[in-house]
DNA sequence: GCAAAAGTGTTATCCCTACACCCATGA
DNA sequence: TCATGGGTGTAGGGATAACACTTTTGC
């Protein structure tokens, strides 16, 4: 026999959908899975997957992450709760939404065991989506944008050593604007939450940059 | 036979919990319930309650508020989703929370069916709550008092008439720092969100002051 | 006329913006 | 020596912050 769940009343199913944002080529990139299995078969989708009723939300999303993805270790935020009531058409299910910031190449994203397609797509150039996908995915793409702005979010973009003008390109990518050098130099400084290695990085034939790390990675800090 | 709703496999209770706001003497408080059944009897708890499974999350939300404490038409955010694995000592419950500002003496908060016990509760002198409802209080005053900063919410703590001195009070109070009157003018008449109203109050034993009126109620900007 | 809150401008400071050239390296 | 990106300072303008007195009313 089969074993079921049984309530007085009826419960909706919860997931977490995990926006894993990378920049690649200069663009904000999503990583997506290719479903396998209806509905939406053959559509791309969100990690994420069902809260296990032992585990926290964002447990769960980490869990989900490292499960379909490989991808480990990472800045985690809550984002929204998507649950319009027909958003799934098996049955009612509401996702908490979270996004995820890693550095390109320090994470190697790989499909889990069920070896599915796994691949970073260009949020201006993103393929069919299951479900609300695209919709969790602009909300997702507004609020890291907004972030930017007040926080310093934007390093988790970042491995632990960088120089000055990967930083800077992080910023452009974001907000989706050039910013003058010398400026964007004296506003990062006097924020006072960068220090410098000691080491440089030399690629090229030009001077060396020097490298810099977060004086404390893995805290988001606000200012203004 | 009692009805049940199985499922093949397990799920979480969803339900939404309502942050009221509104500002009382000059302190922010919250619109609270008094529990009359266990867990938590006795305690305060915000409103709030199950989702129900035709109706999306922000009209579960209103329809809650509507039903427990007779308060309707006010603007409605959702907040965050709190959903720790033992935040309910009886089933596995999420809650969607949302927070929602209104002006005083506009709405008549009063009980609902069941004639609960209803009141507002400065939010620095909060009663034993049920739950974690202290935590999500919390963490919706921070967010409410930092969207002050970056956006017109605090236009939704007034009446549709407000003089300039009873919106920098919302200010202060929400801000915790009083303010120069001059440049709350000067910064707030340059969002060019309010317009008078061409009426004035009379009240007291000195000069009326100027009545304004949002120039789009209803609609929270963005600005900086 | 007096108490009480409404209303109103100017100045100094700080921050943001615009802008161009020298430096260190590898080929 | 040349090509390439790394690195640096200053001046002007706009926004913010500090600050005090006159106006209108009810009693």
């Amino acid at each position: 026999m089969k074993t079921q769940y049984c309530y007085a009343q009826p419960h909706p199913a919860v997931t977490t959908d995990i926006v894993v944002f990378t920049i690649v080529d200069h663009t904000l990139s999503a990583l997506l899975i290719e479903r396998r299995n209806d509905p939406f078969k053959g559509h791309w989708a969100l990690p994420g997957g069902f809260v296990d009723m032992d585990e926290d939300l964002e447990t769960g999303a980490l869990r989900e992450l490292r499960e379909e993805t490989g991808v480990d270790n990472v800045y985690l935020e809550q984002l929204f709760t998507f649950g319009a009531k027909n958003r799934d058409p098996r049955e009612r299910v509401i996702t908490v939404a979270y996004f995820a910031l890693v550095p390109r190449h320090l994470v190697a994203p790989h499909a889990g065991s069920d070896a599915t397609r796994l691949a970073w797509h260009p949020i201006d150039n993103l393929p069919a989506l299951a479900f609300d996908h695209r919709e969790i995915i602009r909300v997702a793409q507004e609020r890291v944008s907004a972030k930017t702005r007040y926080s310093t979010v934007a390093l988790q973009f970042l491995p632990e050593h960088f120089t000055l003008t990967e930083l800077q390109q992080v910023y452009e990518v974001l907000r989706q604007e050039s910013l003058d050098k010398r400026n964007f130099r004296k506003w990062v400084l006097a924020l006072d939450c960068l220090e410098e290695t000691g080491n440089f990085r030399r690629q090229g034939q030009h001077r060396p940059a020097k490298l810099y790390r977060a004086k404390c990675r893995d805290k988001v800090e606000f200012f203004k």
